[in-house]
DNA sequence: GCCAACGTTGGC
DNA sequence: GCCAACGTTGGC
């Protein structure tokens, strides 16, 4: 089993959102970064773990806990030319552009900040969100940073 | 709103 | 294959 983190801005999708759509779950698509969707296609499997990352927002960090709900399959919004991530250089029958389904588990007790987390360096060291100048969507996180990022829903920011 | 950091594109 | 120009991400 895989952990992983995933980004996304609350005006677009938060974790709110997920948590109503049907069946509590959704397709993650409009990934259009190639290290983010070899990750869905290449190494998530259903049942992985994720941290719910709010982006671009007033107090960026994580806010739930969501899980991988299907292997990859191919982002049919690529092909849509009326869809805000239409790629035109997405072929249907070769797809460029890969998704799974996510399913919301939790939310976290409280929101963990991209600040707070910043203050562990140490212990999340090797954590791709915390490097500098990090824009990745989709990242993997290591078990010991799981858990670690977990054990600090228990204690105050 | 600013801007640093990054990924992608395309001319050569 | 190099690299300048450009567009995007996302923290602040």
């Amino acid at each position: 089993m895989n952990y992983w983190l995933i980004k996304s801005e609350p005006d677009e999708f938060s974790i709110d959102d997920l948590k109503n759509s049907p069946k509590r779950r959704t397709h993650w698509d409009g990934v259009r970064n190639y290290q983010a969707r070899n990750f869905m296609r290449d190494d998530m499997r259903k049942g992985d773990g994720i941290l719910y990352y709010h982006s671009n927002c007033e107090t960026p960090g994580i806010v739930g806990i969501a899980e991988v709900a299907s292997e990859a399959y191919p982002d049919h919004t690529a092909f849509d030319a009326n869809d805000k991530h239409f790629d035109p250089k997405s072929d249907p029958d070769n797809p460029r552009w890969m998704m799974v389904d996510v399913r919301y588990k939790r939310k976290t007790r409280r929101l963990i900040s991209l600040a707070e987390l910043k203050q562990y360096d140490r212990e999340l060291e090797g954590l791709a969100l915390i490097r500098r100048g990090n824009r990745l969507s989709v990242m993997p996180v290591a078990k010991k940073h799981w858990d670690f990022i977990l054990g600090l829903e228990e204690k105050k920011p």
